[in-house]
DNA sequence: TCCAAGAGACTTTTT
DNA sequence: GTCTCTTGGA
């Protein structure tokens, strides 16, 4: 049996590629995922390359499992017919478990398969000690990861604490985002100092410097450090560079166009050993191979960048043209949805232009036309969606509720489409928002056994040193933490000194003595106990549980709930990673993704983000809120390139479509809490192929809208002709009748890019945008002190404004 | 030291 | 509408 069986041409290029540099260009369901996983059994079946030299890079750590189950399967099939000379189905039950756990022991198991952060804070745990810092700062193996909500606690710390700052002026979560930004681009604090000009530079700089040493202080690393450190460290240490240089001759990137600078410089190192990729030739034994499709970068704002993937060919390849190079490969054959579909899709990027030169070819029939439909407001969507659904699964039997996804560009839009969910009684499954790692009762004991492992975690201490009550406050806590800034030690060095406790500790001394001894007990039993007992025993003797018991409500026993399937999450950590540790355990919970706990296993209508979609595919997909400010975003308005990416977002909502894509948009939405406010359709539905679309749309708008988008494609002579044949009269009367729908209740002005305006209610703003042209006009306006707003000129109650 | 009530921010997207 | 943080009173 060969890998190589059943791919067209492009993809056995891709799989039986061997050595030296790959650039997969695959475009969406061109069948990347089949690649990637064949190569990898192609790599160690045929070529006979040992799985531990083999890295591979995906997207989540869903996809990372997948993956492994995948070949797994693939390897044991071939095992199957080699061993027993019988196809893998005709095998008993009891012959294929004794090829998994084989194929899982020889292969798998050694395999570094997952996501960037996972992999790297895997090669942390073996080196971070080499690591030699440019301030001296040190961490150990037991180092914590700290989350967003973390890190974002010590940054308001710093600004409001140490630096006695206005957080209005200083937004901890701004310089959060700055510091941030500046990981991702392998900056250090001075370089952000010179990048930043001005006071304002070097209070963030400042900042940045001591949250470092914080971090540090903690023994704990946030998720770009996950990344900067080891590229440090692998620029610093010519013999650790060079080791994992030789151990992973193989190395594979998906979505390479959503990596960003760091991690570029990682696989650039680990690769090149540090050499200039031009100049690197020596490919004996050794490959890279990277497949994305820059038509689906949607993560710029966490500093991917695309460009690296359009930049491969100069720094890899063989810089020949795209037909005459063997270091390019494009998938360009779509297997997933209509043609339809897959044309609509095509046409709507066509807008973009910052591109790499690719199409899409379909491979199946048209299917049905996308349906166009537009509502009320918010609520009317929801029902309207619903119904939607509902009436799909009553034409159709077979249809399962899982083949149905719902997306969406904000979180919150959840909530309205969930409540109809509800009353319609339709199982569903919200991925994303809140993740099962973020809730307080899970951080809380998450936070505990933080602590057990990484003692100088300062941070999660004092999460849990009061957590459940134990009557020591606010001025205790004060108080113990001023001794230990003064005394330069570790808080925890304070908290078990019983001497110290009695002096500070006042009336909470009971509570911090009972406290210590309660951590002292369960480090004990640390190391004899898996993962899963160890949490047992938080969750039981800390008495975390026994108030939660006490509290009596709903919610409480939500929670208890709640820490029970953290308990089931332990021992299925176990149960697939044989020998892993409560260290371990802890690593994939912070890493771990609401996505990587879907379980698909039940049949249930999916609701997520676009964001979150990236790689999955549904039979039939709704896009709801298709408006101007919310899809594409307020903030991507006044900026191309940003709009570009919600562009290419919009594509990748498309094209997980297999058979039917419905495209809902709302006249008004209240955005929260206060007033409807009202919305106007999507650019991106302007730039579907009207032959595509079918515009069930109710009232307004309908029909109008539709003919208007079509007239705003043709040119201006195109125009007036359309309008004699539609209107079929005179051209005068024609225009006539054009001029008198303009004319709302303000004037038809055109509206310019910095055009000032006087607004009823909102008062002077200035226009930072418009879009389309002619009667479908509309521009966003920014007023003092608030947000854009999308208005319609013919609607809105604005005048000129003017200064004199 | 603890709790309830009220204020205020928040909505882009996530490893 | 919802979550988090602050504040004042017991």
């Amino acid at each position: 049996m060969s890998f190589l069986n059943g791919l067209n041409d492009a993809q056995k290029k891709a799989v039986g590629h061997h050595t030296g540099p790959l650039l997969v260009v695959a475009g969406a369901g061109s069948g990347k995922t089949r690649a990637l996983t064949h190569r990898i059994a192609h790599l160690i079946a045929h070529h006979g390359i040992d799985p531990s030299k083999i890295l591979a890079v995906t997207f989540t750590n869903k996809a990372a499992r997948e993956m492994k189950e995948r070949l797994e399967v693939l390897l044991a099939q071939r095992l199957a017919e080699n061993q027993f000379g019988q196809p893998w189905n005709t095998l008993a039950v009891i012959d294929q478990r004794q090829l998994r756990t084989r194929i899982y022991g020889e292969v798998t198991k050694e395999l570094w398969i997952g996501t960037f952060h996972a992999l790297f804070a895997r090669l942390l745990r073996f080196d971070i000690d080499k690591f030699r810092d440019p301030e001296g700062l040190t961490w150990t193996r037991q180092f914590s990861i700290y989350d967003e909500a973390d890190a974002k606690s010590l940054i308001k710390e710093i600004v409001t604490q140490e630096l006695q700052l206005d957080p209005k002026r200083f937004d901890p979560k701004k310089v959060r985002w700055a510091i941030s930004n500046a990981k991702n681009k392998g900056w250090m604090p001075e370089e952000l100092e010179n990048e930043q000009e001005g006071q304002r530079g070097k209070i963030i700089s400042e900042t940045y410097r001591r949250y470092r040493r914080a971090l540090a202080a903690n023994n704990a690393l946030d998720f770009d450090d996950l990344l900067l450190l080891p590229v440090q460290l692998l620029q610093q240490n010519d013999q650790i560079r060079g080791y994992w240089h030789n151990r992973f001759r193989h190395v594979l990137v998906d979505e390479y166009q959503d990596t960003n600078r760091t991690q570029y410089e990682l696989i650039r190192l680990l690769v090149a050993d540090g050499h200039n990729p031009e100049k690197f030739d020596n490919w004996q034994g050794r490959s890279v191979f990277v497949v994305g499709d820059a038509d689906q970068s949607i993560y710029s704002f966490r500093a991917a960048d695309f460009t690296i993937l359009m930049g491969f060919q100069d720094d890899f390849g063989d810089k020949a043209p795209d037909q005459k190079s063997s270091t390019l490969v494009k998938l360009e054959e779509n297997y997933r949805s209509t043609a339809t579909i897959l044309e609509a899709a095509n046409a709507l990027i066509a807008h973009n232009t910052e591109r790499i030169d690719k199409v899409l070819r379909p491979t199946r029939n048209p299917g049905d036309p996308i349906k166009l439909i537009r509502c009320d407001d918010e609520i009317t969507e929801a029902e309207a969606v619903v119904h939607q659904i509902r009436m799909l699964k009553a034409s159709n039997e077979e249809l399962d509720w899982g083949d149905i996804a719902v997306l969406y560009r904000t979180n919150a839009q959840s909530r309205v489409i969930e409540e109809s969910l509800v009353r319609w009684r339709i199982p569903y499954l919200v991925v994303g928002g809140l993740r099962f790692y973020d809730r307080r009762e899970i951080k809380d004991i998450l936070s505990y056994l933080r602590f057990l492992i990484n003692p100088s975690d300062t941070v999660s201490l004092l999460r849990v040193i009061n957590t459940p009550k134990r009557g020591i406050g606010k001025t205790t806590i004060q108080r113990l933490v001023d001794a230990s800034h003064q005394l330069g030690i570790p808080l925890w060095d304070v908290v078990s000194d019983a001497e110290a406790v009695r002096s500070l500790g006042g009336r909470s001394a009971k509570g911090l003595l009972q406290f210590c001894e309660l951590i002292k007990q369960l480090s004990l039993s640390l190391q004899e106990l898996p993962p899963s007992e160890t949490i047992q025993q938080v969750i039981e003797k800390s008495g975390y549980v026994s108030e939660l018991i006490a509290e009596a409500t709903d919610e409480a026993e939500e929670r208890r709930r709640n820490l029970q399937e953290l308990i089931n999450a332990a021992l299925q950590y176990q149960e697939e990673n044989d020998g892993g540790d409560l260290q371990g355990f802890l690593e994939s919970a912070a890493l771990a993704s609401d996505v990587d706990n879907k379980d698909t296993s039940r049949s249930r209508v999916t609701l997520m983000t676009l964001h979150s979609s990236k790689g999955l595919e549904f039979s039939i997909v709704i896009m709801a809120g298709m408006e101007q400010g919310l899809f594409p975003s307020y903030r991507s308005l006044d900026n191309p390139a940003s709009l570009e990416e919600e562009r290419r977002l919009c594509y990748v909502g498309v094209t997980r479509a297999k058979e039917k894509l419905f495209l809902f948009h709302a006249s008004e939405r209240r955005l929260w809490g206060g007033m409807r406010e009202p919305a106007l359709p999507s650019l991106f539905l302007g730039e579907l192929p009207d032959e595509h679309i079918q515009g069930d749309i109710p009232g307004r708008g309908g029909a109008a809208l539709r003919h208007s988008q079509h007239l705003n494609r043709l040119t201006r002579v195109d125009r007036e002709d359309q309008q004699k044949v539609q209107l079929g009269g005179e051209p005068g009367l024609a225009s006539n009748a054009v001029r008198k729908r303009n004319s709302g209740p303000t004037s038809n002005k055109k509206w310019a890019v910095g055009d000032k305006l006087v607004h009823t209610s909102f008062g002077v703003g200035d226009v930072t945008h418009t879009f389309g042209n002619g009667e479908r006009m509309s521009i966003a306006v920014k007023f003092p002190g608030m947000g854009p707003k999308i208005l319609d000129p013919r609607l809105a109650p604005i005048k000129p404004h003017t200064t004199d």
